[in-house]
DNA sequence: GTTTAGCACTCGATGGTGATGAGTGCTAAC
DNA sequence: GTTAGCACTCATCACCATCGAGTGCTAAAC
């Protein structure tokens, strides 16, 4: 276990390097007043901390950075709660003042704003319209042999896919379908979609209508639908990444724009499930690219299920306490607001 | 006018320096074999060609770059038009026979294919549903006071918003609203939703049924969904950009991602109205950060009317013959799919 | 035992120097 | 009109000395 006096230590060489981005020397804390020990004894004290492996030192003669555990323990033991600060908060209640009745431009607008306001990149990942159940399904003839059905979930999300018939459908029969539909499917989990229910109103369907290949084929399509859009992912501020010093190396960078935008490697990112702010530093993001990077997440949970999530991505050398209190304010609010918006 | 000497000489610097990235030399150019003449003559025609403006000198005694001008003479007038390569044709043929129904999901995916066939950023810009008509408005009521509004336009485009009632609302006002809205607005420009057409409607709905404030707001979200969701805008490959040497500089490329980010700014690159693939180079993008890139684009049009714009943006010193093929074509498959989409 | 001053040492960063070579412009000969 | 020859320019690179921040260690002070 680390002394108070290793605490305090550590804890001011991950504030400074957080500021500064340059190595730490023992002159410089000496210096600070926070702690009344000659540069010496810091020495000392660097030099054991980095023995315990929670400093590094780019080479001899260089101050200290934090090392991957070191930052670690900052943030499991050490960070200063602090409040979050006015200038912060005011701009966060602006936004989430406003009524927000679209889920999706909420979610869009929130990467913008995480964004700004932490100067890191911003990822949020929209709830997974795959787990919701069916409220509705509708039907809107746009020509003979055309149509675009769309799906209702119970929270109010819609999904919506253009089908072709085979052979013309008469507008009788385009009733008595959805309102089959309807019937079998309300309450239904999206996701059974592909499984058994499924199968059971492909049968029921042969008995009804003829064509109802054409109908079964649309509820497929509809399920596809539902998964492309599960990926529904916004990246905010990926440029905000380049004004880091540790990433001025194009070499650096590349990688990690190249991974946020796959939308399938960059929601692996995010925090899943779990409630809490959560931090992921350096290799913990899976080795590569990311090693030099942290990334701070929240998942949103509404009446008590996981409703997509929200995270900031940055360097290693991120202000952690800072990013934290505002990812678990946008996260609380957003949830809240959410929660009202459906309680309506 | 130049004599053809001094062309071949140009697209001879321009092909060779959007090869190799660097400064071409007399002497390199007199051993290309396909020109015969010596350097020193070769060296008499580059200083003629920089006097007239076609060519820059980075310094003295460095080889000659191409001037904007010089690239926009190359583009005018001396492209080769040689074939699209089989390698790319057949990625591209392979992307768009699969069957096109979802509009949103083709573009998207007309980004990343366009973005990893050049190597270079794509800009893919939807088809503005603020100019199409309004086939049907639907409401998919979730509680007593929410329901789903959604507006489906003749092109199959759809858009949802949910609204609130300040009052409870029984299914049949709800019925009769739905069958008045669709009686009077059916075939009407989205876009009129905020003018004439509308107020009539308000006053129309005041006579039928009570607490008509609430449906005259709905028609609002529905209006304004369909404004924000015209800014539908996918960039694919930013990084891409990075991997080019003259934006090896992270201060060069960040000022173009951040403006990529802002869907205002960078739809403003793209072709708009006019038929075939259109150019712009350097400053012709506006002055400022794109001072060093060339934005190549097209729009799209479906029944004569404009239904988006696809682009790429790279570096001036781009493979300008490919990428305006590879835009042309994937212009014209992109075209011919929606446009038999909606013939079905 | 803990802390501190002193000092030699390390190593990256900075800046100046000279060699190298690609490429030019000019002149004179073909 | 074309070309060979040649002096000149200038970016790049390797090399080297200098500088200074920061360390580790030792011995003295507390």
């Amino acid at each position: 276990m680390l002394s108070d006096r290793q605490k305090l230590i550590l804890s001011m060489v991950v504030e400074d390097y957080v500021r500064s981005a340059e190595p730490v020397g023992s002159r410089a804390l000496s210096k600070r007043g926070e702690i009344q020990l000659s540069a010496a004894t810091i020495r000392n004290e660097m030099s054991d901390l980095e023995e315990l492996g929670y400093l590094d030192q780019p080479h001899t003669s260089a101050g200290r950075i934090p090392s991957q555990q070191g930052y670690r323990f900052y943030v499991d033991n050490l960070l200063s709660r602090r409040e979050i600060d006015k200038d912060t908060l005011s701009v966060l209640r602006e936004v989430y003042v406003e009524k927000m009745t679209e889920v999706e431009q909420v979610f869009h607008q929130t990467a913008i704003l995480l964004s700004q306001l932490t100067q890191y990149t911003a990822i949020v990942l929209g709830p997974q319209v795959y787990q919701e159940k069916i409220k509705s399904i509708q039907l809107v003839p746009l020509h003979e042999r055309a149509a675009v059905a769309i799906l209702v979930t119970d929270s109010g999300q819609v999904q919506s896919r253009q089908v072709q018939w085979v052979e013309d459908i008469s507008t009788d029969d385009m009733t008595q379908l959805v309102n089959l539909l309807n019937a079998r499917l309300q309450g239904v989990p999206v996701a059974n979609l592909r499984s058994r229910s499924y199968r059971e109103i492909a049968n029921e369907l042969a008995n009804v209508m003829e064509h109802c290949e054409n109908a079964v084929a649309m509820l497929d399509e509809l399920r596809a639908a539902v998964e492309e859009q599960d990926d529904r992912l916004y990246v905010g501020g990926t440029n905000n990444i380049l004004a880091q010093p540790e990433f001025r190396d194009v070499d650096k960078v590349r990688p990690v724009l190249a991974l946020l935008e796959q939308a399938h490697s960059a929601r692996k990112l995010l925090a899943t499930g779990g409630k809490g702010v959560q931090v992921r530093i350096g290799l913990e993001n899976g080795a590569g690219p990311l090693q030099d990077c942290t990334v701070i997440s929240t998942s949103l949970h509404v009446n008590n299920e996981p409703f997509g999530s929200i995270g900031v991505l940055g360097p290693t050398r991120m202000d952690y306490a800072r990013v934290m209190q505002i990812l678990d304010y946008a996260g609380r609010t957003l949830t809240r607001g959410i929660q009202r918006a459906e309680a309506d």
